[in-house]
RNA sequence: UCCCCAGUAGCUCAAUUGGCAGAGCGGGUGGCUGUUAACCACUAGGUUCGCGGUUCAAAUCCGUGCUGGGGAGCCA
């Protein structure tokens, strides 16, 4: 019985009789010689098959083959200059596991509708393995790095009674004979959380009703949310910073292949070193008027243009704070000195991919939430367990939102976010 | 929700701007002893998104619907 390995470790085995099980990506037939591109979910090994007879067995097996076809592959490991990766397999018999139908998926041009209708399929090319592999390193690299400094993973439930953001953008449905909301971020509940464990985070999937129809817009998207007790705006900044260091870091560290094949240029990525730059919304404001591209007004939230604008001036991640409070969310903490300013953050990612975190210290003085809650028009009753949290030991405390998948659109270059989910949901498009 | 663009073979696209619907890839058949999205020859494959209109004649022009793409607003 041969052993069975995996191609990222074929370099281990040289010489020897191995058993390679995957799926036919590519097969080239050159008359006595012939080739099949193995894959096998760890990589592709170039792998060949000879004979002097044209009628034997082997060369019989090879001609049934189609592209995706599953085998398991049997042979010798060399070393070969001339195979793609620099080993190859000389074959000395296969199994067919399955003879796949006419591949949708073919190695030339495709449109972008087309794949994404067969993106269970699309995932199996090298490009796309290349990003959920990206994901899956900064996914752990994210866990790794919070619990490193101590914060407890507690998750925030995904069906709530309340909102978070607006109220335009919930997916409504049912919970028995009341109705219910999927949820649109963890924060609230990790409020509670941080009050029992001082440092905390959240991280899971929120789902957002919105019409928006962007390259950096998904319906469900994930984020990593940490809240944190007794923490400042700034203290917050600085775990954001020292966050977003570390992803990159690692990312580089372990996934110089995969960036390799997404053709990422890693100059940008390795400049982004702390201290990240930090301005207050009146001189990004600033920044814009004087470019002389933007039609924003004063007191205006600023838009995507206006982000790239602002960020291309920096070539690391940027933090605009202190935005105007009329367009922040309700649990935002006011300056004291400037109370029409809101001790808050975005950090916009570089190379225009724009707000990748949003944060802020959050109200906690009793008389103040219920004053917003009230101007925000929203439910007392539903609000009841979040307004106790300020009658029961409240403290300044503070959290942000990491959206990972724009996360990985930065660190991958990616032209929008739909690849950097398995299965993006977005407007309109709940297929496959 | 608004603005712009597109829809032709399984896929990516052509079609002299209103005059015989075509190519590459993929499929099939055959050839080739080192290919790198192999190559070469032959071959099958069409309700030109649906409906209505203009015209001797519509893939092409007009109207309408559907689907998709790009962007705006909003956001991570």
């Amino acid at each position: 019985m041969k052993k069975w390995v995996y191609i990222k470790d074929v370099s281990k085995f040289v010489g020897e009789e191995v058993l390679i099980k995957g799926w036919v990506y590519n097969k080239r037939d050159v008359g006595r010689i012939k080739f099949i591109l193995v894959r096998d979910g760890t990589g592709i090994i170039q792998s060949t098959i000879w004979s002097k007879d044209p009628d034997c067995p082997i060369f019989e097996k090879f001609d049934k083959l189609t592209q995706e076809s599953s085998i398991k592959v049997s042979g010798k490991v060399k070393k070969d200059e001339r195979a793609p990766g620099g080993y190859e397999l000389e074959i000395t018999d296969f199994e067919i596991i399955q003879i796949a139908e006419e591949y949708p998926i073919s190695k030339k041009n495709h449109g972008t509708a087309f794949l994404m209708e067969n993106r269970h399929l699309w995932l199996r090319s090298i490009r796309q393995t290349a990003i959920l592999k990206i994901r899956a390193s900064i996914i752990k690299s994210i866990r790794d790095f919070m619990d490193k400094e101590g914060f407890i993973l507690t998750d925030s439930p995904i069906l709530t009674a309340n909102a978070v953001e607006g109220t335009t953008t919930l997916f409504e449905t049912s919970y028995f004979d009341e109705k219910a909301y999927l949820s649109q971020s963890g924060q609230l509940y990790a409020e509670a959380s941080a009050l029992a464990l001082a440092k905390t985070y959240t991280f899971g999937p929120t789902f957002r009703a919105e019409k928006s129809k962007t390259r950096r817009h998904l319906i469900e998207f994930w984020m990593m949310e940490p809240e944190w007790a007794y923490a400042e705006l700034d203290d917050v900044f600085i775990l954001a910073q020292n966050l977003l260091v570390y992803i990159v870091e690692r990312v580089l560290e372990e996934r110089s292949e995969e960036l390799k094949i997404l053709e990422r240029d890693t100059k940008p990525l390795e400049e982004i070193k702390a201290p990240f730059p930090k301005i207050k919304y009146d001189e990004a404001f600033e920044i814009l008027k004087k470019s002389g591209k933007s039609q924003t007004s004063y007191g205006s939230d600023f838009g995507g243009t206006d982000e790239t604008i602002i960020s291309e001036k920096f070539n690391k991640p940027l933090a605009i704070t202190h935005y105007p409070s009329n367009i922040k969310a309700f649990y935002m903490q006011p300056d004291q000195d400037n109370p029409d300013k809101i001790l808050c953050m975005d950090i916009l990612a570089p190379e225009g991919y724009g707000e990748i975190i949003g944060g802020s210290q959050r109200i906690h003085d009793l008389d103040l939430l219920l004053k917003k809650i009230n101007e925000h028009k929203l439910s007392k009753e539903v609000f009841k367990w979040y307004i106790d949290l300020r009658k029961y030991g409240s403290v300044p405390h503070s959290g942000f939102g990491l959206g990972v998948e724009r996360t990985v659109a930065w660190i991958c270059h990616l032209p929008h976010i739909r690849e950097t989910i398995p299965f993006p949901r977005m407007l309109y498009n709940l297929y496959p």
